[in-house]
DNA sequence: GTACATTATATGTAGCTACATATATTTGTC
DNA sequence: GACAAATATATGTAGCTACATATAATGTAC
């Protein structure tokens, strides 16, 4: 199904518009896609996102401040996220010795655990990359972050 | 920056993992500026989206289920979206004379008057893609589609 | 034409989000 | 070291979202 198709407009004013709205909406159905996966697990995306960065630190905690910093959608509410995950047993925060001000988050052997099992389903949702081949990929990627960066040259 | 450096994060697994976070980060970044952009017309993104929705049907009117057809993301609350619509006069609401489950969605003066002041302004948003040339911008486009269709192939 | 399924929209609710603000701690200046 | 500014996190609140359910109208089978 083509942009036009899924939106059920059948023309754009020109290939830029059409892009900005095939980015937000392809963007959403893969969202969608990962809500309703993460769904099956009592979990939420933002959820398994802090999940997996706090994973990557092995062992090392991470300040609240630093965790917003590896988010994708850098949220206002990474407190409240944390909250979640501590109730679920899957972190434990602390409070930094160093600085009393920050807290030390890192992941529980049970957060490990439930994390782990997620890692081969978790795959099948990268497959929705696979209708590109390895050069389109890393040309997509190049593409995507010159977007970001074409802020600059256009303030 | 590139999409290591905006999530501190020096490798992923693979080009397409890449890819997958690339594209929900880079599409969640272009949504905050639409928000941003939209909050000084009080006005949200969505509502905006169904008011220039609205206005390409000159005139004509649209059943709730339609507008969501036509939606960047289907929305359960399109109906919702179009309460706050009407509060603000800028559409009106009227039972379908031949199916009365139906309901009629019309664009208002005010509506269109309302929207017109944006057209202007507007085209800045769209400036997010002039990081890339013409033939990049079709190719892009062309990824995207590609992503959403490979969902068939993977199950 | 009655009964039942289907369709179109609306609404109740829990939970999530952005934004503003509060609290606690640290840093810098004098 | 007292005081103001800065920093880190937490929380109150209004509004938004997904999901389930309700309401109403229409279609279909007999």
């Amino acid at each position: 199904m083509t942009i036009e198709e899924a939106i059920k407009q059948p023309k754009f004013t020109n290939e830029y518009h059409k892009l900005m709205v095939n980015l937000l909406y392809t963007a959403s159905w893969v969202d969608v896609k990962h809500q309703q996966f993460m769904k099956n697990y009592g979990i939420t995306v933002q959820q398994f996102n802090v999940l997996r960065i706090l994973r990557g630190q092995k062992g090392n905690p991470l300040s609240i401040n630093s965790l917003i910093e590896r988010m994708i959608d850098k949220s206002s509410n990474a407190s409240r996220i944390v909250d979640k995950l501590e109730q679920k047993g899957y972190v434990l925060r602390t409070v930094c010795p160093n600085d009393r001000r920050q807290v030390e988050v890192r992941i529980t052997e049970e957060g490990i655990a439930f994390i782990g099992q997620l890692d081969e389903p978790v795959k099948s949702l990268q497959q929705y990359a696979h209708g590109l081949n390895q050069n389109e990929v890393e040309l997509m990627n190049s593409f995507l972050d010159k977007i970001r960066n074409s802020e600059i040259t256009n303030k």
